[in-house]
DNA sequence: CCTTGACCTGTACCAAGGTACAGGGTTTAT
DNA sequence: ATAAACCCTGTACCTTGGTACAGGTCAAGG
């Protein structure tokens, strides 16, 4: 089984190379053998979990949550279905997120449409929203 | 005119107190005349101003964004087109987050689909995605 | 008069997710 | 053989938007 050097850890996964000192202090990546010297060296499987992380970051999870998943996937009771239940929380998450955004696009509309875009900024009713009115 | 401490423009602009101050380290609040004793004594327009800033941080904007709409306000030839720029760059922003969050939303139903919630977690098709896929 | 509450400055700390050294040892390439 | 490139630990720093003291002064009520 070939090992891999931080670095080279580091490289495949597209992260920078104390990002992977970073998630191993947080325990998502375990602490690997070291060699004779002190080196870290990992196998392969640590590529597919720093992309893990990556992906799941990507779609949202924080890191916490994402040491949840990991720690779920460690319980032998888990099931599917709880797996299943926390990727719909973040949907649910994420859409409320979108619902707030949506709202303040639709606050930044209505406050732009208000605005010929001329005259001088002293009678610019941008400015007069934001100091006078409730949004 | 009636003045104003530092707790009771807090009070009504509904912010904490340190956050007064912050605000004014950040220049965002003028520094206000002193009492004798050197106490800030505001004015009633530290209140709109206070609530101008947390409306528009409401708005999505920050509070870098924020100073540069008041720095923009006090030059002359500013116009109320260079104000309305500024929103509508705000509306594209957001609009790119809603986009990005759509995507992310499609991609974690297409996973929630894809299992049915029962089983053990070692065949969950969520966390194989993860592990494998480009998403 | 004395206590309590409000204010002052300056600095440290928080979340989250990293990034960047300093000061040392090791491995690899020339 | 030696320089470059890599690794080690530990700590400090970055962003954004605040919040929380510590240690001291001041003001208002009973």
């Amino acid at each position: 089984m070939e090992k891999l050097t931080i670095g080279q850890l580091a490289k495949r996964a597209k992260v920078n190379l104390e990002t992977i000192r970073y998630y191993e202090r947080r325990g998502l990546i375990p602490e690997p053998p070291r060699s004779e010297s002190g080196y870290r060296m990992y196998s392969r499987d640590a590529v597919a979990r720093t992309e893990f992380i990556k992906r799941a970051q990507a779609l949202g999870f924080s890191l916490r949550e994402i040491s949840e998943i990991f720690a779920l996937r460690m319980e032998p009771e888990t099931t599917c279905g709880d797996m299943k239940a926390k990727v719909e929380a973040k949907i649910e998450d994420i859409e409320q997120k979108i619902a707030d955004l949506e709202q303040i696009r639709e606050a930044l509309v209505a406050m732009a449409e208000k605005c010929r875009g001329k005259g001088p900024i002293g009678e610019c009713p941008i400015l007069e929203a934001l100091y006078k009115n409730n949004i």
